[in-house]
DNA sequence: TAGATTGTTAATCGATTAACAATC
DNA sequence: TAGATTGTTAATCGATTAACAATC
């Protein structure tokens, strides 16, 4: 289907209808409705079906979605289904950890290689390349890198940033703490874990005033 | 100051401010404006004033805030200076990772030990005990844990979710990523990749989009 | 005093929810 | 047909932004 535009919020939560209905079990009934998925994963019934409406309009009366379909619609919205290159720069415990993990593969994203001020090895277990830092510029131009990951020390996030983006990079997944300045057309996502540890946090502090009180 | 009733989207915000108020040097301005903060993060400054405002009262006119009063109320808003004692369960990469990350201390998360249905060994680099699941229940009731953070993989995640629970643990940080059904009174807070994905894809498809077109 | 900045009150905007009509 | 479910239109809610008065 044409892709209608579409809101933060809601794309923020495909990927969660799409990671349940991967998980079904192949012998579960080929449809499956807007209830259903609310249910399943505590949402309001409304917002899953709007939200679907985005996306699918394989959606039946009485009937729901066809499962398959609303999978594959879902992926291809989301552009899983062409898989983007992308460069980590900072191969610490953290980067090494993101470069050896094999989901990735399912949400279209696909890690070429890693930089390192001072790379501590060849190639990671997994087989992928770690590179000095002099590499950056030229091999991102080469196979025409949009996508960086950022999982250097907050201290050098800034420079590394400024870096990649001379290097032609769009878009940065930021895993640094810290707040990344970037020109307009730049997209910085950052995955902030500070954030939600003020979530449990806070979370937790009532929980605590709430058994003293 | 006292705590007024604050929304998650300012929670959210805090501890942003909170980084950049603590990376700025000794010798700068002790005191700093809700103005500047917010061309520092490219922020609306009515809506940094107001994020200030629910946190901190030591804000005059002309002047701006005491840098070093502001950065101890949000800490403290934040639950920053009191730790919070967690657990890890799956010692794999990511959770490794996440073990050994020393910025914690930082947000007031302790990562007391680890559990893992295999342990690969006894303790991690940084010297944390990890141990079999069998332990699980015994040491979150040993050691009173509230907090737990889940790095299994998504198969497991909500049957090792189902135990934390049994354990005592009230906040959960979810690597996982899978849905979590739990009780109301239960809190998860996904740290969902996918999401983050989807959102950098997407800017890059249109971005595609935009060089063909 | 003048001007920058705070804090507050009102207006706007967007997203969620509710109500309802359409349909298989 | 009856009923579950879709899709749409309207109402509510919350958060952001704008306007303004207070103050140092």
């Amino acid at each position: 289907m044409e892709h209608k535009e579409i809101s933060k919020s809601v794309l923020k939560r495909l990927p969660g209808y799409l990671a349940y209905l991967k998980s079904l079990p192949e012998d579960a009934s080929p449809y499956i409705s807007a209830t259903a998925l609310a249910n399943a994963l505590g949402m309001g019934e409304v917002q899953v079906r709007k939200d679907l409406a985005m996306v699918c309009d394989g959606g039946r009366p009485k009937v729901g979605y066809p499962r398959e379909l609303l999978i594959e619609d879902i992926s291809q919205f989301l552009g899983y289904d062409n898989t983007t290159d992308a460069v980590l720069v900072g191969a610490g415990k953290l980067g090494q950890a993101l470069m050896g993990y094999k989901g990735f593969d399912d949400y279209g994203l696909n890690i070429l290689a890693a930089f390192d001020a001072a790379p501590a090895m060849e190639q990671t277990e997994e087989g992928k390349r770690v590179y000095p830092m002099e590499k950056l510029e030229s091999f991102c131009r080469k196979n025409n890198v949009l996508m960086a990951i950022i999982t250097v020390p907050a201290e050098v996030a800034q420079s590394v940033c400024d870096r990649l983006i001379q290097c032609g990079i769009e878009a940065i997944w930021n895993f640094a703490p810290t707040h990344l300045d970037v020109p307009e057309k730049i997209l910085v996502q950052n995955e902030n874990m500070a954030t939600s540890l003020a979530v449990l946090s806070m979370h937790l502090q009532a929980k605590i005033k709430e058994k003293k009180g």
